[in-house]
RNA sequence: GGGCGUUUAGCUCAGCUGGGAGAGCGCUACCCUUACAAGGUAGAUGUCGGCGGUUCGAUCCCGUCAACGCCCACCA
C-alpha cells in the first residue's frame, strides 16, 4: 500500500482538530516565549458573556485575533493573547432568575441577596465554561493560564481601586438625575444602552385653563397625556407674542386640577406644536432641564415596574399604554381633548429588554468623564493609538469630544457592588477599597454598603490592566505587567467603540498615563447574505459550531479571514464556507500527490545552478506571496493575505508547478527527480507555514506527515520576503510558456477536439530565448496540452495553410487541421480578436500621438505605453498573417 | 437636524500615492486525464450611480444631484 492511497481522498477534519489542539496545549505552544524579535506582542480577547453561546461575531473575533497571534508568534514576538469572560450583570442575573423561578417558583427576593448570589456563582461554575470550549473549537491560541473572569479577585481589586481613586478626586458623584429606567430590568441604564425606535403614537391637543382668566384656554399638544399628573408648570417661549403676557400667571392641569405656574423658557419652540408646553420634570429629559432652570418641583408618578403610583390616582396600577387609554377616556368625558391625530415619533427602548424605557428621576452614581475624554481624544490625535481602518476614529471622536457623564450605578445584585459606605449614626459617606467594620469618622460600627452594583463596562474598561494583574503588585510581577502593558493591538467590532474602546482608553490613561494599546483594528459586523443583521427573531443566524462541524474549523476561519479587511459588513453566505472547504481539500490533495515522493526529497535545497527554470519560477512566486502576506497582515488586511495564498496554491502551485512536475517525477532522470521532489517538499513546507495562522489544523496535520512528527508547524519561523529569490526574467518566460499552453488549449476547445486527440503544433516566434525554452519544454507540452509533435520557427517562415490558429503578443500558434475545421468559424474568431486588439492599439497610439501626453507623462509611463504599442502591433501583424493563411 | 459611509460583472466584494477594469461564487461548453468531480480545461458578462470640473489622461481628485445604509441628537 503506498502512502498516497493511505491518505484519504478527501480531507476530513473530524478528530484531527481536537487532536492538534490538545497537542498544542501539551506542548505549551500558546505561552509567551522570547523570540528573535526581542519584542512583545499582546492582545486581550474581548471577554464574552458567561451566559454566551458562540455566535458568528465571536467566531470572527476568534479568527482575526488568532490569525494575528499565530502570525506574530511565528515571526518571533513574545506573544501573549489573554482570554477571559465577562460577568455580564444584567443578562446573567436574568438567566439565573428565570431558572430559579422555573424550577422553584421563587424570586430573588425570596432567596435574599446573599443566597441569590451564591446561586449565580454556582450556575457560573457549572455553565460559564461553555463558551470557552467553543472558542477552543475555533482553534484560539490564547494562554489559558491567563484566563480571567471579570469578578475574579484581581479585577475586583482593580474596580475598587479605580472607583476609590475617582471618588476621592471628586470625579465620581451621586446625584438626583433623570435617567432611563428600564421597567423590566428595574434598573437605570446608561444613555448608550437606549435605542431610539420610531413608534406610531398619537398627538393629543388638550385644553388647559388659566386660573386668573377663565376665558383663556391654552391648547397644549402632547404625545403622553398620562404624564399630566406629574406636570409642574406650563411653559411658553418668552418671545412668543401670543403668550408672553401669560407668563407669571397660573395654569390648571386638568383631571388632577393642580395649579402650576406659567413660565417662559427659551427651549419652547414657537413653531412647534401649539407653542405651549406642559412641563413634566419627573418624566422627560428636556423638562427636567427646564425644571432645573426654573426651580420647579419634581413629581414621580411611576413605580419601579413602570406602573403608575398613587400620585396618579385615576390610573394607579396601570401600565403606560393602558393609562394613556384611560386618560383619553377621561379627557373625552371632560370635553378637554381638542384633537387627536396620528403621530410617528422616536421612543427610547432598552437595548437588552426591548421594553420602552421611562425617564425617571432617581439618585444614581456618575463619573465625570470630561478630563479623561480629553486625554483619550488627544492620544488618537497624537498617534499614540491608531485606528485601522482610520475612519473609525471619527466615531470615537464624536463620542469623546462631547462626553456626557456616565451613569455607572445599576439596581442589580450580580456585579461589583459599589464600594461606598454609609454610617447610620453620623450619616458619613465614604469610598473604600476594603470593607470597613466601622465608620471612619465616628467609629460607630453600624455601617452599610451602597446596594447598587456597577455597570459591567466599568470592569471591562479596566481589562487591559486587570488581566495583567493590576493593581496587585505580586500578580503584576507574575503576569509580566511591565512587559505586556500596553497591549499591542485591540481587535473588536465597531458597535462597542464607545462602550468599550473609549472607556478602556479613558480608564487606562487615567491610571497608567499610557494608551492601553497602540492599534485598534475594527472588524466588520457579520450579517446574513442579504446584509441583514443576524438575529433570533429573523432566524437567519448561522451557527459557527454547526459550520465547523460540517466544513471544519479551518474552512470557517479561512472564510472569515478572507472576508475581513477594512470593510464594515461581512455578508456571510454558507456557500463561501463550502468553497473554502473545497480549498482545504485542494491543499490536501496536492499533498497527496507529493506524498509518494517525499522519501526522495532532501531537506536542503540543491545548489542554485541545479535549479530548473520551473524551480526558480515557483520560488519567485512563493517569495512574492510571502511578501504580500506579511505586508497585508501587518496592517490587518486578512482579505489580501488570504487571497494571495489561495491564488498561489491554486493558480501557481497546483495548476502549473505540480502539473509540470509530473513529467519529471515519472521520468527516468533520477537526479532531476530528487531535485524536483526536494523542491516540492520545500514549497509545501513554506505553504504550510504561510497558511498556518489562518488554517492551523490542516497545516499541522500535513506538517506532521511531511516531517514525520519531528516538529510542529506552529513552532516554525514564519516565511519572510527574500530579495535573492526575485526573478523578473523567469517570471516573464514562464508567463509566455503559460500563454502558449493556454493558447493551444484554447484552440483545442474552439475546434471541439477532445483531450485525447493528439496535436501537431507549429509555433512562430522571434523570441529566441522563448524558442529555446519551448523546445526544451516539448515533453511538458505533451502533458499539459497533449501535443504530440511540433516545430518552432521564426516569424519570417511560411505559415501552414488553413490551420486552427491563435496569436499571443509574442507567438503565433498553428494547428494544421485542414479539412477538419470550419474555416469560417476560425476566420471570425481571428477577426474578433483583431478588432479587440485594434481597439487596444488605437488607444495607446492616440496617447503617443498626443504631444501633451508625451511631454507630460512620467518617463516610465511613457516607456510602458510604447512597449504596449509595440506588442499590440506585433500581435496585429501575427493576426494578419493568420488571416492570410486562410486565403 | 448633525456626522459617517456605500454605489464597480447575475451575487458578494477588492481596486494602495490618478496611466490598458479585477477576484471569489454563480453561469455556459467539453472532459470520470494515474493528487483532487469538494475536480480539470476553455469561455461569456461591466455606459466603474447621474451630471459637471481639474488633468495630457479620472473607477480613483474636486463640486453637485440621486439612491441606499449606519451612528448621534431630538421634535413637545
Amino acid at each position: 500500500m503506498d502512502i498516497q492511497n493511505e491518505l484519504p481522498k478527501t480531507y476530513s477534519p473530524e478528530g484531527i482538530e481536537d487532536k492538534w489542539y490538545q497537542t498544542w496545549m501539551l506542548n505549551q505552544s500558546f505561552k509567551p516565549k522570547k523570540g528573535k524579535q526581542n519584542q512583545t506582542f499582546t492582545l486581550i480577547m474581548p471577554p464574552p458573556n458567561v451566559t454566551g453561546k458562540l455566535h458568528m461575531g465571536h467566531a470572527l473575533d476568534a479568527t482575526t485575533q488568532d490569525v494575528l497571534t499565530r502570525y506574530k508568534r511565528m515571526k518571533g514576538f513574545e506573544t501573549l493573547w489573554i482570554p477571559g469572560t465577562d460577568h455580564a450583570g444584567i443578562s446573567t442575573q436574568a438567566v439565573v432568575e428565570k431558572l430559579i423561578y422555573k424550577t422553584e417558583k421563587k424570586t430573588k427576593h425570596d432567596l435574599g441577596r446573599e443566597e441569590f448570589l451564591k446561586r449565580i456563582w454556582a450556575w457560573k461554575e457549572q455553565y460559564g465554561a461553555e463558551i470557552v470550549n467553543q472558542q477552543k473549537k475555533m482553534g484560539v491560541s490564547c494562554d489559558w493560564d491567563y484566563a480571567t473572569f471579570t469578578m475574579d479577585e484581581v479585577p475586583n481589586k482593580a474596580v475598587r481601586k479605580f472607583f476609590v481613586k475617582l471618588y476621592n478626586e471628586g470625579l465620581i458623584y451621586q446625584s438626583d438625575y433623570i435617567v432611563n429606567w428600564d421597567p423590566i430590568l428595574q434598573s437605570a441604564i446608561s444613555d448608550a444602552e437606549v435605542d431610539h425606535k420610531e413608534v406610531k403614537g398619537n398627538f393629543y391637543s388638550v385644553k388647559y385653563k388659566v386660573k386668573e382668566d377663565p376665558n383663556i384656554e391654552l391648547i397644549i399638544a402632547t404625545t403622553r397625556p398620562e404624564t399630566m399628573f406629574a406636570d409642574t408648570a406650563v411653559a411658553v417661549n418668552p418671545n412668543d407674542e401670543r403668550f408672553k403676557d401669560l407668563i407669571g400667571k397660573t395654569a390648571i392641569v386638568p383631571i388632577c386640577n393642580r395649579e402650576v405656574p406659567i413660565i417662559g423658557d427659551e427651549h419652547v419652540a414657537i413653531d412647534k406644536g401649539t407653542g405651549c408646553l406642559k412641563v413634566t420634570p419627573g418624566h422627560d429629559f428636556n423638562d427636567f432641564e427646564i425644571g432645573k432652570r426654573n426651580g420647579l418641583p419634581i413629581i414621580n408618578i411611576l413605580n419601579a415596574d413602570g406602573t403608575f403610583n398613587t400620585n396618579a390616582p385615576e390610573i394607579e396600577g396601570l401600565k403606560p399604554k393602558d393609562a394613556r387609554a384611560e386618560v383619553e377616556r377621561i379627557m373625552n368625558e371632560l370635553g378637554i381633548l381638542v384633537e387627536k391625530k396620528d403621530h410617528v415619533h422616536p421612543v427610547g427602548h432598552g437595548e437588552r429588554s426591548g421594553e420602552i424605557v421611562e425617564p425617571i428621576v432617581s439618585k444614581q452614581w456618575f463619573v465625570n468623564t470630561t478630563s479623561m475624554a480629553d486625554r483619550a481624544v488627544k492620544a488618537v490625535e497624537d498617534g499614540e493609538m491608531t485606528f485601522y481602518p482610520k475612519g473609525w476614529e471619527n466615531t470615537y471622536f464624536s463620542w469623546l469630544r462631547n462626553p456626557k457623564d456616565w451613569c455607572i450605578s445599576r439596581q442589580l445584585w450580580w456585579g461589583h457592588q459599589i464600594p461606598v459606605f454609609y454610617c447610620r449614626s453620623c450619616k458619613h459617606q465614604w469610598a473604600a477599597e476594603e470593607n470597613p467594620t466601622e465608620c471612619i469618622e465616628c467609629k460607630d460600627t453600624d455601617v452599610y454598603q451602597d446596594a447598587d452594583v456597577l455597570d459591567t463596562w466599568f470592569s471591562s474598561g479596566l481589562w487591559p490592566m486587570s488581566t495583567l494583574g493590576w493593581p496587585d503588585e505580586e500578580a503584576m510581577k507574575e503576569k509580566g505587567f511591565d512587559r505586556f502593558y500596553p497591549n499591542t493591538v485591540l481587535i473588536t467590532g465597531f458597535d462597542i467603540i464607545f462602550f468599550w474602546v473609549a472607556r478602556m482608553m479613558m480608564m487606562g490613561m487615567k491610571v497608567t498615563d499610557k494608551a492601553p494599546f497602540k492599534d485598534v483594528y475594527i472588524h466588520a459586523l457579520v450579517r446574513d447574505k442579504q446584509g441583514r443583521k443576524m438575529s433570533k427573531s429573523l432566524g437567519n443566524g448561522i451557527d459557527p459550531l454547526e459550520m465547523v462541524k460540517e466544513y471544519g474549523a479551518d474552512a470557517v476561519r479561512f472564510t472569515l479571514a478572507a472576508s475581513s479587511g477594512y470593510n464594515r459588513d461581512i455578508n456571510l453566505d454558507p456557500e463561501r464556507i463550502e468553497g473554502y472547504r473545497n480549498f482545504m481539500n485542494k491543499v490536501w490533495n496536492a499533498f497527496r500527490f507529493i506524498a509518494p515522493y517525499l522519501d526522495k526529497a532532501k531537506d536542503e535545497l540543491p545548489i542554485k545552478s541545479e535549479w530548473h527554470l520551473h524551480d526558480k519560477w515557483i520560488l519567485a512566486e512563493l517569495n512574492a506571496v510571502a511578501k504580500t502576506i506579511n505586508e497585508s497582515l501587518d496592517v490587518y488586511r486578512y482579505d489580501d493575505a488570504s487571497s494571495a495564498i489561495y491564488q498561489f496554491v491554486y493558480d501557481k502551485l497546483c495548476s502549473w508547478y505540480i502539473e509540470l512536475s509530473k513529467n519529471i517525477l515519472n521520468g527516468n532522470d533520477e537526479k532531476a527527480k530528487i531535485i524536483r521532489a526536494t523542491m516540492l517538499k520545500y514549497c509545501f513546507r513554506k505553504v504550510m507555514i504561510l497558511l498556518h495562522p489562518i488554517t492551523p489544523f490542516i497545516t499541522e496535520e500535513i506538517w506532521s506527515i511531511l516531517e514525520n512528527g519531528k516538529s510542529l508547524v506552529t513552532d516554525q519561523e514564519y516565511v519572510e520576503f527574500d530579495k535573492n529569490l526575485e526573478n523578473e526574467e523567469v517570471l516573464t518566460m514562464m508567463n509566455k510558456f503559460c500563454d502558449i499552453t493556454t493558447g493551444i488549449r484554447n484552440i483545442r476547445s474552439s475546434v471541439n477536439l477532445k483531450p485525447k486527440d493528439e496535436l501537431d503544433v507549429k509555433l512562430f516566434t522571434d523570441d529566441k530565448e522563448l524558442a529555446k525554452f519551448m523546445y526544451e519544454s516539448r515533453h511538458f507540452l505533451k502533458d499539459l496540452a497533449n501535443v504530440k509533435s511540433g516545430t518552432i520557427r521564426g516569424k519570417s517562415s511560411e505559415r501552414p495553410k488553413k490551420s486552427a490558429s491563435l496569436a499571443t503578443t509574442h507567438t503565433e500558434i498553428f494547428i494544421p487541421l485542414e479539412g477538419l475545421i470550419d474555416i469560417q468559424d476560425q476566420v471570425s474568431r481571428i477577426k474578433k480578436d483583431m478588432d479587440k486588439t485594434k481597439a487596444d492599439y488605437s488607444k495607446v497610439e492616440a496617447k503617443l500621438a498626443n504631444t501633451n501626453f508625451v511631454s507630460n507623462a512620467p518617463p516610465e509611463v511613457l516607456a510602458e505605453v510604447k512597449e504596449k504599442a509595440a506588442t499590440f502591433q506585433e500581435k496585429l501583424e501575427s493576426l494578419d498573417k493568420i488571416l492570410n493563411s486562410f486565403m
